[in-house]
DNA sequence: CCGCTAAGGCATCATACGATTACCTAAACA
DNA sequence: TGTTTAGGTAATCGTATGATGCCTTAGCGG
């Protein structure tokens, strides 16, 4: 997940992934048979737990915070898995392979599909809920926590995205 | 830009754009010096597009629209430009890269810069206006119209991102 | 002690790709 | 007419990469 997040599909090597699990090249091409599958296996646990952790956020009846915020407590929290939000995103606009763009579509619907049916959103909060994320993996994509400290308007756009979490997002993101 | 938009940076060779562009691989090598800055060319060609574009809907003091709408659809008509949004897209997510991170952050933040400084916006409404343009941004990527008539939580999803546009969004997906 | 299985490495292969080199051709033009 | 020059192409090269085949080691039941 490390490895694909930093460099997506495409550009990670499975002598990269190797590496960074402390095997063999080859013995992670016979693990997962093809890296093709491998980046695959990557998006569904990426998913998994992230719908996991949704699913806790909306059992938390205890917390005094509003649905919306603790769901997206729970998305921020998500960078502590490096690469995981990263994965997805490379995943998302890769639409056009024909075995990566049906997963990563399924797996979009599949959040969508738990906004609406299990967090109890409208369409259009489910929607905005979306964009709002969609913009955090872009600005985490952009390494855009580097420029905190240097261009005060990155930091002013990071402030606005990231009210109350933004010193955890910066102590998380590499 | 539509080979690039189709495939990622990495995921895209010169051979692909040679074939695309009419003339011959070593032709295109030449013409750009490195696949690397081509791709640079490309992302600052459809950075400078965007904008100007953007400013046009600035401008165009004379409709009745209000500016955020006219900015949106701004935005959206830059889908008739093939693999325009889709390629900074793709810069998007290499941040990590030492070349096209630098360039994908300074395109980011020049167009958060427009939105703040030529078009008005507050802080919280620029990051609204990303949010919502990263989440076209992904679901164009994710080529979620093919979806738009065989599921309907993809058509609910569709007509919310895109509410008086859709039509238009559908004809020139592909 | 023997044989089986799980776990994993080493060497290597075929291929794809970016880049380089050398070459070609049709105008422009002095 | 000879020569430069813009605008290309074909052939090729070095390397990176995913994949494959074979070997080694260790545990373990009989």
């Amino acid at each position: 997940m490390q490895v694909f997040g930093d460099y997506g599909y495409v550009g990670s090597t499975t002598a990269q992934v190797a590496r960074a699990a402390g095997v063999s090249q080859p013995y992670v091409v016979r693990m997962f048979g093809t890296k093709e599958q491998l980046f695959l296996d990557v998006i569904t646990r990426a998913l998994e737990r992230l719908l996991t952790s949704f699913r806790q956020a909306v059992a938390d009846t205890a917390s005094a915070e509003p649905l919306t915020q603790r769901l997206g407590s729970a998305y921020v929290n998500q960078l502590r898995d490096r690469g995981l939000l990263l994965s997805l995103m490379h995943a998302f606009v890769l639409g056009k392979d024909p075995v990566i763009g049906p997963a990563g579509r399924g797996g979009f619907m599949q959040v969508y599909r738990f906004l609406r049916d299990e967090a109890g959103f409208g369409a259009a909060e489910a929607q905005g809920f979306l964009a709002e994320g969609m913009l955090i993996n872009t600005m985490i994509g952009l390494r855009m926590t580097d420029e905190f400290d240097g261009d005060p308007e990155v930091r002013e756009l990071l402030e606005c995205a990231f009210p109350t979490k933004i010193d955890l997002v910066r102590s998380l993101a590499q």
